[in-house]
DNA sequence: GTTGACTCCGTATCAGGGTACGGAGTTTAG
DNA sequence: CTAAACTCCGTACCCTGATACGGAGTCAAC
């Protein structure tokens, strides 16, 4: 049977070769294992890392935080690993309600350029020219 | 009394003075202008621009997009003005509904690691490890 | 035994939105 | 007049998550 390389790993986990490097330059996966001459092989963990990665990243977490998660994983300390999906959480909320606000800001601009008429100026302009308080503060 | 210099712009406008230089390169703002000696003199429809750039970008415009709403303002081009919105409001959904399921799967996983037991494996970790297919895509 | 595909490794580059640094010139207050 | 503070300008660097490139080595098939 074929031994498990970067490009056949890479292709499994669906991400790219470079990706994989770069993930063991990150210290996200190992990068001492067995080598069948030069090349260096993987196993079925390296695989089940990365869509643990790949998992992570879809919830929002950073690769900082990802590996934070795989040590985690590692002692399964259940603690740290709630703490930090809650962070996570907050941030996530967090980011939701400027979101929100954002969302009807523009709709409100949006809404009103199309009730107003031309020799106005246009709503969606002037409020960003504006020089009253409007200030949701910056991203 | 002063002239507007780039240090006092930057202060009024509350932004660094190399964030003025950048958004001259960037073509935002002018870079030509009167001078007094070496030093060019600013004028309050510059720090106006300046506003409408933090605004802009509160609503989550990027710098390019920005550019094109400045143009727009110059002429006062409300179709296109309102296309921009809506391109951006579309895309401020998009990205609250995929915020919005990133707090429900993370919200899930902290409830229900609450009310397990030690001995079965942390859910949190136990999920991102999971080989089924989780997978919202990323982001 | 050669050709084509793959791997290794280091380094560079991308996007986006700035920030930092350094040396020289300028301005202004005291 | 002098010293502090500011400005100019060019260039380099930060962060995040990758992606690209290039030359050399290696492996597998035919």
């Amino acid at each position: 049977m074929k031994p498990l390389t970067i490009g056949t790993l890479a292709k499994s986990a669906g991400v790219g070769v470079e990706t994989i490097r770069y993930y063991q330059r990150r210290g996200l996966l190992s990068d001492k294992g067995p080598r069948r001459g030069a090349y260096r092989i993987y196993e079925s963990g390296d695989l089940a890392r990365l869509r643990f990665i790949r998992r992570a990243q879809a919830l929002g977490f950073s690769l900082d935080e990802i590996g934070d998660l795989l040590s985690l994983d590692e002692t399964d300390d259940r603690a740290e690993a709630r703490a930090l999906a809650q962070a996570r959480l907050g941030e996530v909320e967090k980011r939701l309600r400027q979101l929100q606000e954002i969302r009807d800001a523009l709709k409100g601009l949006i809404a009103c350029c199309e009730h107003t008429e031309s020799p106005a100026p246009c709503p969606i302009l002037h409020t960003l020219a504006e020089n009253d308080e409007l200030d949701t503060h910056a991203r």
